[in-house]
DNA sequence: GGCATATAGTTAGTTAAACAACTATTCGAA
DNA sequence: TTCGAATAGTTGTTTAACTAACTATATGCC
């Protein structure tokens, strides 16, 4: 007997990432509001480069969880809100590495800042407990998934 | 002290909804290998009309968690897949009453059994318990947001 | 060295989300 | 009763995800 037998009428949500979505949404409002000129994809792509930037694409890739046309666009896009640069890499040519520029680093206490507040007005009522089994079920769920 | 503050380096998966988007993409996998010519949101779409069709775009909006041009376009992609019908409500003209054709409900049973299967490959090894505690704060933070 | 294969990245096409602006219909209150 | 506001839905624009097909460079094996 599958201990995670699931009932149709509960699959939904689950599915959908309602949970998630809320949460992108309220911070994007936040990012607007605040004149931070971003997409929510935008940042979490900063998001890598702000802990270590010079990585390649494909390492973009990875830590966001995209494909590669996602990044080259999302790329293409950071670049023209001169928000970082692409320099080909003299080791491999083939590979471009992403560095921000000053205006990038500038946006990253007020959005990580903004993110923080989101994600405090989203857990409240949560005991902490409960919030690190959920954290902990979902990573375990990717993990089954990737 | 907020018992949930949260660490910067912790913020990332929370917000980006890792987990849901592996679900999401595993199931449309499985959809694709079943010759279901479905994608996920229009699924997600044929999920509520299944328990009830006859409902206006409206309701669909609020079933799906979707804004009216989301479910205009969703619905205008059923439509030519010849999976729903619009039809103008007679009490106000301004409603279009959306119905299942046969061809949709016959869809129903394959796809929510791919849905249950992948949400048991995502579940495998996590606690029926955990899973539960889960499934209560994600319902929290999408209340404490919408 | 040369050729098959793998890897890094780009481009094209379809689907979808978010937002703003729009039309048509209905409702409600002076 | 009519005029303003609310509601239902559509359209246009931008950003992004996914797939497939593509170019360019690097690697490795013979």
């Amino acid at each position: 007997m599958p201990n995670n037998q699931f009932k149709k009428g509960e699959l939904y949500s689950f599915i959908t990432g309602k949970a998630s979505t809320a949460i992108a949404r309220r911070l994007q409002k936040k990012f607007n509001s605040a004149q931070l000129n971003l997409t929510i994809e935008q940042w979490s792509v900063l998001y890598h480069l702000w802990k270590e930037d010079g990585i390649s694409q494909q390492e973009l890739c990875n830590a966001t969880f995209r494909d590669k046309p996602s990044i080259t666009r999302l790329v293409d896009n950071l670049e023209r809100l001169k928000l970082v640069k692409r320099v080909a890499s003299k080791e491999d040519r083939r590979m471009n590495m992403i560095y921000l520029t000053p205006e990038a680093r500038k946006m990253q206490e007020a959005s990580m800042d903004l993110a923080e507040e989101t994600l405090n007005e989203a857990l409240t009522g949560v005991p902490a407990d409960q919030v690190e089994i959920c954290k902990a079920v979902l990573q375990i769920v990717y993990d089954n998934l990737k």
